[in-house]
DNA sequence: CTCTCCCT
């Protein structure tokens, strides 16, 4: 068989390739007759072994035939390492062309490169590599395949628009549906019009790949009867065993009560094998694993439990401890929150609990603030908690619902990233790629029109956009920095003032989560390290100290230990700090029409720390001034646009002292909406002052009384005389 | 008195 390879003429296609099925083309596995140097080699055989082997020749034709082929391929298969060496070795990579494999995962990029280079025989970084964030293990002469994060993809695309290097695209676990892999796919789609050469694997479960048929099978190109023949479909069976699944008879109103009886009836009951339980939050998982070590103190001596929490605000070592295997004759439980579910694979597991809740994210556009809603599991999450248990050997999987809840009240699968996030970062990158329709725009599941509006009415309000909706200079400094639009634009405003090193740690610490350890064993450390690393102003100049600090002790991981500080979440931000410093120094800030003299005369004074620190609380609320907040009698707080009713979150710097105005980072509702990451307004004019386009005082007489407060700072209140919808006072 | 999980 001939097979096209880039450079070459596009291949003439057939009336036979279509929409492919087994019935057309149909491999068995004795039929395949192929020169391998390596048959020999332990790897070789292993590669052999996998059940996509035996697909090799078929999906090589549909690549051939189909400029889109989806595979849907069950866990296990060997899709994600395969299909790439497939298209290696059958030349796709020749002529100076590259091969990329996504991932929405870094440890997944890293650690299917190292297979994979293996497997090949080759040093990683050379012929195979991988670029995740702040880390490029490729080399341009000589890297033919790469494994890369959907988000470093779409960041590659604002330098080279048609991602001219690549003659296939893998977008693998697109059945996932992150905020990145479906604005990937959007822009793949367009970027095949222009380049008809380009081939596009798309990997997804079953259930969603009739979706994906759908989406590339109109608007490929001109020819509407030609694309429905350009998409081709595969399935792999997978390689795991059967998992038997329980249902609760009557549904329950305890699911962690019936957790605890339940992993204490498979301990009595069941022969030897780990279990891992599903809850929904860190909360839940400390407080079932503390009911577990009480029960576990009346077991007998053979039949001991070992409980262990999961979730992400560990530490790296309490995280690695439910990898290492339970002593002998004790049965170790992992507690754990999704995170099991995809992004970490706990081998010895043989019996699942799955409590049929998560938390996920929901934006609402009205409010303009994303919350964390906890709600049923759906069906396709369900089974993959379930598939968990059928790793190494058959599984048992006891849910907390009744079949019928499974059945009748659960949703397929859950909502694409896309229409529940906030979009103004997304919607930024796009204007910066000329992207001025969104409404058009090819996304496979199209955002909520209202958040849009949302993110535009934000952008613009920063100055990213213009009246007419087109990027600005400034809003391409901010895009170019690949933070939230709202901390570049303070990131910037520092750098104006000459604070791009403190700006940039505080921008770091800001877009890691959990600073600090979670967890009850480390609540005494917190607290006292707390008291003495945060101050009145909030989190953004408390986060600063915290750097500073450890910093100041070399970045060291006992000082983490000691002051209940997360090394690993540290690390990161050090890391963020770093590139991000480099990036801000390539800007020109005073050029990009930024209220400097605002900013200094807010700020002046004769005590040069006192003077930096007002000028960075003066840039933070440049930046954040659409989320500002004042107190009311009950202690709680509204906000000053939209009048919502919020709490200030139990992690704040300052929640024993909680100031009158402030300006927050975003919030997370549970029964309640909390604040996280505030920032203390010490003069609530300064509002006016920052954002006079947003921000207006609501009556003439509350403006003169501002003007009396104002006189001390002598900044000119004109200008906050400009019309808005906006009041304060 | 408190936080699903990723990612640029």
């Amino acid at each position: 068989m001939a097979f096209w390879k880039p450079g070459d003429d596009a291949p003439t296609v057939g009336s036979h390739a279509g929409i492919l099925l087994d019935k057309d083309v149909h491999v068995e596995g004795s039929d395949i007759l192929f020169y391998n140097p390596y048959e020999t080699h332990p790897l070789a055989v292993q590669r052999q072994r996998l059940p996509i082997f035996q697909y090799r020749k078929h999906i090589l034709y549909l690549v051939e035939t189909c400029r889109v082929v989806i595979i849907v391929g069950e866990p296990g298969c060997g899709k994600t390492t395969q299909v790439p060496q497939y298209l290696l070795e059958a030349g796709w990579a020749d002529g100076g062309r590259s091969i990329a494999c996504t991932q929405p995962r870094r440890v997944a990029c890293v650690t299917l490169a190292h297979r994979v280079a293996e497997e090949q025989g080759v040093r990683i970084g050379d012929k195979v590599g991988y670029t995740i964030r702040w880390e490029d293990r490729t080399n341009s002469e000589l890297t033919r395949l790469k494994y890369v994060t959907d988000g470093m993809l779409l960041q590659e695309i604002m330098s080279d628009p048609l991602l001219t290097k690549y003659s296939v695209i893998m977008v693998d676990e697109a059945h996932e549906r992150s905020l990145h892999s479906d604005a990937l796919l959007g822009l793949l789609k367009k970027v095949m019009r222009k380049r008809p050469s380009l081939r596009l694997i798309v990997s997804s479960a079953t259930m969603q790949a009739a979706d994906f048929r759908n989406f590339f099978a109109s608007g490929l190109s001109a020819d509407r009867a030609n694309d429905e023949r350009q998409v081709g479909i595969l399935s792999v069976d997978g390689r795991c065993y059967p998992v038997d699944v329980h249902y609760s008879l009557r549904a329950k109103a305890d699911y962690i009560t019936s957790a605890c009886e339940l992993v204490l009836m498979i301990n009595k009951q069941k022969p030897k094998g780990d279990v891992l339980v599903f809850l929904t939050g860190q909360e839940d998982v400390d407080t079932l694993v503390h009911l577990l070590k009480e029960a576990g103190e009346r077991l007998a001596r053979h039949q001991l439990l070992l409980p262990l929490p999961l979730y992400s605000g560990l530490s790296g070592t309490e995280q690695m401890r439910v990898f290492h295997p339970a002593p002998k004759g004790q049965r170790k439980v992992v507690v754990s929150t999704n995170m099991a579910e995809t992004s970490i694979t706990i081998d010895g597991i043989v019996y699942v609990v799955d409590a049929g809740f998560v938390k996920v994210r929901a934006y609402s556009p009205e409010l303009g603030v994303e919350r964390l809603v906890t709600t049923s599991v759906s069906r396709a999450e369900a089974e993959q908690r379930a598939g968990r248990a059928g790793r190494l050997q058959a599984g048992e999987c006891y849910r907390l619902y009744t079949e019928e809840w499974f059945v009748q009240h659960m949703p397929p699968h859950p909502l694409p990233a896309m229409v529940r996030s906030d979009l103004s970062a997304l919607v930024l990158q796009l204007k910066v790629l000329g992207i001025e329709d969104l409404l058009r725009f090819p996304f496979p599941s199209p955002p909520p029109t209202q958040t849009f509006c949302k993110s535009l009415e934000v952008l613009y309000c920063l100055g990213a956009l213009d009246d007419s909706c087109h990027i600005t200079g400034l809003g391409e400094a901010l895009a170019s920095l690949s933070i939230d639009p709202m901390t570049a634009k303070f990131v910037v405003a520092g750098a104006a003032l000459g604070l791009q090193d403190e700006a940039c740690k505080i921008a770091a610490m800001l877009s890691v989560r959990d600073v600090w350890l979670m967890g009850r064993s480390h609540t005494d450390k917190v607290t006292f390290s707390k008291s003495k690393l945060c101050v009145a102003e909030g989190d953004h100049i408390s986060h600063l100290n915290v750097f500073n600090a450890w910093e100041a002790n070399d970045f060291s991981h006992d000082f983490c230990a000691e002051m209940g500080l997360n090394y690993k979440v540290l690390r990161r931000a050090r890391d963020v700090y770093k590139h991000l410093s480099r990036r801000v120094a390539r800007l020109r800030p005073a050029a990009l029409g930024l209220p400097l003299d605002t900013l200094k005369s807010l700020t002046q004074s004769d005590n040069p720390d006192e003077e930096q620190l007002q000028q960075l609380c003066a840039c933070i609320i440049s930046a954040f001034f659409p989320y500002a907040a004042h107190r009311v009698s009950d202690g709680s707080y509204v906000t000053v646009q939209g009048g919502l009713n919020l709490h200030l979150h139990g992690s704040c710097a300052a929640y024993n002292d909680p100031p009158e105005w402030l300006v927050f980072n975003d919030v997370v509702q549970t029964d309640r909406l909390w604040m996280r990451d505030c920032l203390t307004i010490r003069h609530p004019m300064w509002l006016v002052q920052l954002a006079p386009h947003f921000y207006r005082y609501r009556s003439a007489q509350d403006r003169l009384q501002a003007q009396d407060l104002l006189q001390d700072t002598g900044v000119d209140s004109k200008d906050t005389e400009r019309p808005s919808n906006w009041l304060i006072f």
